[in-house]
DNA sequence: ATTCGATATGTTTAACCGTACATAACGAAT
DNA sequence: ATTCGTTATGTACGGTTAAACATATCGAAT
């Protein structure tokens, strides 16, 4: 199974309410901290400042009235993160989306394709 | 027919390459040019100064080797713009795909609404 | 030659956003 | 009590980006 191509292609921004949006940056963040169990390793992962990898998780949270993701501080782990169910959901419809639009567009976008330029890098 | 919501909803960007991309600004400005005739007038309508409407447009002749978008200065019609064959092409595909990705991803988008807290304004 | 609104382009200014840096708290284990 | 890496939070700095402002040019018509 060949890897997704998340350079070039489609990329979705699901605008819920005017100020709450949700697109591949909060979704690759909860992926990360689903695989690493840390926002501080999902952060670096995606070099990405735990600052702001924090500052996103909040936003979700509150967006969604309730957390997408969990959190412990201390202890013998020394803290650290994981997704809820409903973050998991949240997760895995957002990739369905990407899955379906990708598949939808996939003829316009060989055609968009066309009217480029030949490339000579 | 009801017209699309604009403000909420997926939205698509469509990345040719990594430092090449189509989203709903881009699109939404050849529109207003096809409507108005006049890159001055599509700023104005979409409350983009002429600069940055240009600087897009611009950049989006660049990108695909031949102009999107024509123009004209002077004359009895004081110049203005309008959009070449290759610019309604693109515009078209990107239509279409908006109103395909958005069909193909209605029940995911649903599902996600339902986790939302009731709005409350 | 003047006038019109539009294209074309440069320069300066202001705002925003994310990073960097700093610090505190956490709590199980030792 | 100390230590660990992490969560949690505030503040300062820097870079990017768009807006604001300023000209210059265009060319048919008068």
């Amino acid at each position: 199974m060949k890897p997704r191509n998340r350079t070039t292609g489609a990329r979705l921004r699901i605008v819920l309410e005017p100020e709450i949006a949700l697109g591949p940056g909060k979704a690759d963040l909860l992926e990360e901290i689903e695989q690493t169990g840390s926002i501080a390793a999902a952060g670096r992962a995606m070099g990405m400042s735990y600052k702001r990898a924090w500052s996103l998780i909040e936003e979700m949270n509150v967006d969604f009235g309730t957390p997408l993701v969990h959190t412990t501080k201390g202890g013998k782990s020394y803290g650290g993160a994981g997704l809820t169910p409903t973050g998991k959901k949240v997760l895995t419809l957002y990739r369905r989306m990407e899955d379906k639009a990708g598949d939808a567009i996939r003829g316009e976008l060989k055609a968009l394709r066309k009217l480029l330029p030949d490339i000579a890098d």
